[in-house]
DNA sequence: CTTGACGCAGAACGCATGTTCGAGTATTAT
DNA sequence: ATAATACTCGAACATGCGTTCTGCGTCAAG
């Protein structure tokens, strides 16, 4: 048995993963039997005692002698609410900075809150990070500077012909949000912008699809310009 | 007393915003005995009554036996979210569906759900709709066909110069998304898109600014083209 | 007036749920 | 080996909390 190997044994972060998904499928929180069932934890007694291990960390908020007053910290009550890490910055001319497959929202910085109704999938919502856009070099798909977009790894799987996609041309050192089709020799970027040309991509050249854009946001808060 | 005014009685809405301010601020519903306290309701079985009714309206959800298993419905458990009433939809040559001032998202048909931390600013979300793009021709202002834009109600009041904000132009029959910004003669309507020319409103021309632009979301979900 | 639906209160019941205690087993340190 | 610490279990306890029943007053219809 692994021994208080960092500061989160499996135990603590199953109950956590446990604490988030239950308030997302049911919008309030499990008891503490429910959650040592989920657990694999016979005893409420010891997830009492993990919860409290909890609490001093820091990682959740109890509200005593109330049922069901375990919640995740961070102040944000979590309903219908989907926590999106914000992976990084998109730029035109640097690679696209995407988590890996384990990177789950709890180690993320910085993250935003998207309502489950608005995603595609509610189910399926896994493999979703969001990126800053840094300058105006994407408004051929018509997205500013400082939008926000989510996307969804792809995880190797090519895309079907129309999705948006992220695409890393690592030789000629461009970053691009577009449509993606498939074509006999090779593959078309389309902007979404009409006006725009195509950008047709050879066979042989090296084209890394980081993502599908399932989502744009853009936040309209300070005056530009 | 009033009897069974229209359908929803006092102590029914009464029910209704406590529901969503607990939830709002605690994370999870309240106890029956909390909700009777807040209405000044003595008796839980009473509680219990409107509950019933309530949950025969079709306005609440409630999981029976569990603590707390009382929800308002929409399938949307609303944690630090908002719930914001999708007014109509935003078309290029007709003028601009606004809810009226008491408007709740209680009366809403549809609605979408913003979190709360994705809004300028979280205390003051008074006076917020949104709106469902229709056409292409707004695409000078960086806006899809299908896009939602939430927008906040200016109230009568002048939007500052450089707010993005929805205008109808009774004389040309025309509604646009623009920045706007007050000149001596009138006012300057710029769209986002830097190559698109600004629209001149002269001082006498009819001009109503609907509300400001706050955000905009654009889901990708099917394939477009 | 009688009847019945409606709004309300209070109390009792019983299960749900947080809390606490005693004890047993492993792992690590001394 | 011995002690200390971390982890686990089961059970009992106390209370939180939903449910149900009885009763009382009011108002409108018959």
């Amino acid at each position: 048995m692994v021994r208080k190997s960092k500061g989160l044994g499996e135990r603590h972060k199953k109950i956590l993963a446990f604490l988030k998904t239950y308030q997302e499928r049911t919008g309030y929180p499990p008891t503490i039997r429910e959650i040592g069932e989920d657990t694999g934890i016979s005893s409420t007694s010891v997830v009492n005692y993990y919860l409290d291990q909890l609490e001093k960390m820091g990682r959740i908020e109890r509200q005593r002698k109330i049922s069901r007053g375990v919640q995740l910290a961070g102040g944000s009550p979590l309903g219908e609410m989907f926590k999106i890490p914000v992976a990084g910055r998109i730029v035109a001319g640097e690679p696209i900075p995407v988590p890996a497959s384990d990177f789950s929202y709890f180690d993320a910085e910085t993250s935003i809150d998207i309502a489950r109704s608005l995603l595609p999938s509610p189910d399926k919502s896994e493999g979703l990070f969001a990126l800053e856009v840094d300058g105006d070099s994407m408004i051929d798909a018509m997205v500013n500077d400082g939008d926000i977009v989510v996307m969804k790894s792809t995880g190797g799987i090519q895309p079907n012909n129309g999705d948006m996609v992220a695409v890393w041309l690592p030789e000629r050192d461009e970053t691009t949000l577009k449509y993606f089709y498939k074509e006999k020799e090779g593959y078309r970027l389309q902007p979404a912008n009409p006006t725009m040309e195509a950008i047709h991509v050879d066979k042989d050249e090296a084209l890394e699809i980081k993502g599908k854009v399932v989502m744009v946001i853009r936040q309209i808060e300070k005056t530009v310009i």
